[in-house]
DNA sequence: CTATGTGAACACTTTCACAGCA
DNA sequence: TGCTGTGAAAGTGTTCACATAG
């Protein structure tokens, strides 16, 4: 349909599957927790069985980073993780707007994962009137209708939808509106967007209907590794859209 | 490295590839959408369209259950519904125990995908004496050292952990000694457990890290259709551990 | 002698294109 | 005529197996 399907330009190095961007950040964290516990070189072996891949699987998902292993000895756990950022593009900044802060969209952001990556909470939204004006960890909460004005400042890149299902969609109108490109929805509901918006979900429900699913079928899955994952500090989310 | 690899029993109709389980739950959630707002018929277009995928794609997985739509009709939404909840398995009992009741604990109990899908919320647990003991929701917040007592009256099948990173291994290891078999996991930190228990992630920053990637790399998608969802009421989540 | 990096084989998914049924 | 259901083709992703480097 579409956009411009020109080459696909690459930064540096070489285009990365789709399959291998959802690895990648679980590899980074992997990393992180080794570096932290003292090792300074991995294994792709080390790293499959905490992952739970084959190792084939993460040499071929690293090397398309470049050649950052030594042979014989492994991976420099810190430089694979300074090159997983770049590849994934967090090595910039990345301004977050969240709206609808109830439970859970203070759980999302006082979560661990979310300023330790590089993203940055540009603002809080909602329209209660109790929540407006309240503090959040670091950031105050704003009313929902000044969200274009914060736009024209430090337009957002990411928005996250938090809200109840009912409101959803109406958020999202006004993220577009505003000129957002990619939104994560963990709403339980189904949302439309332009084509161009990167549209992911979140939804627990999903996942847990995924887990029912294999429990039923236990006996299918060979080894253990199953879909794989996708994960936001909450839950998996699905790019439905 | 182990099961059972004899013939995938399925219990009604054919194997169902992990491609079409994890779409699965999101023709779920757009039939209960429209069939809820008035729709007694949906077509593959249709529903193609809100999940943002391909429509053969859509005929190809929902021919995976059955034959369930009318050739020039379309297929009937209460219907389909009926028979996708069959082939995930949600049409059984599925006690769930949730530990940590934090702002995501508590997210994640009134969370509308949750009850709304069959999913029962067996327990809660949690160790802060302030938490212990409060009712959220419908139930009450046990201390973590009763899961063992639980476990035995109503064994789960699926645990939820939304602790903080530090405590989430712990708390597996004592869902896994209770049996428990599929581990959802929302806190930041990779869990290490038998092979045979089913984890998925659901983790914030993972995601966040995707969306980073695809806003890098917008010129790289072609119709707007990127890697597809997971979830879990929350946000999507990988598959480590 | 160990562990990476990768061509080539294999397996799984998607998409096309159209036959067949309502 | 309209839309499903599905072989067959095309496209992705995974795994093997081994040459290669440290």
């Amino acid at each position: 349909m579409g956009l411009d399907d020109a080459e696909r330009s690459e930064p540096r190095g070489r285009r990365i599957p789709e399959a291998t961007v959802v690895r990648l950040p679980i590899y980074q964290r992997i990393l992180s927790e080794l570096l932290r516990s003292g090792a300074a070189t991995v294994s792709s072996e080390q790293l499959a069985s905490l992952a739970r891949v084959n190792a084939a699987k993460v040499r071929k998902d690293l090397s398309l980073l470049g050649s950052f292993g030594t042979r014989g000895t492994g991976y420099d756990a810190a430089f694979l993780i300074s090159q997983i950022d770049r590849a994934l593009g967090v090595d910039r900044d990345w301004p977050v707007v969240i709206v609808g802060i109830g439970n859970l969209g203070r759980a999302l952001v006082n979560s661990e994962g979310f300023s330790s990556r590089g993203f940055r909470v540009a603002a809080l939204f909602d329209v209660a009137p109790g929540v407006v004006g309240e503090k959040v960890g670091p950031v105050t909460v704003r009313h929902l209708s000044d969200l274009g004005e914060l736009a024209q400042i430090d337009r957002p890149a990411i928005g996250v939808v938090a809200t109840p299902a009912s409101a959803a969609q109406e958020v999202a109108d006004a993220l577009v509106a505003v000129g957002v490109t990619s939104i994560l929805n963990f709403a339980p509901r189904v949302l439309v967007v332009p084509t161009e918006v990167l549209l992911r979900y979140v939804d627990l429900s999903i996942e847990l209907q995924v887990m029912s699913f294999y429990q039923s079928r236990r006996a299918d899955e060979v080894e253990g590794e199953v879909p794989f994952m996708r994960s936001v500090g909450l839950s998996p989310s699905p790019d439905i859209g």
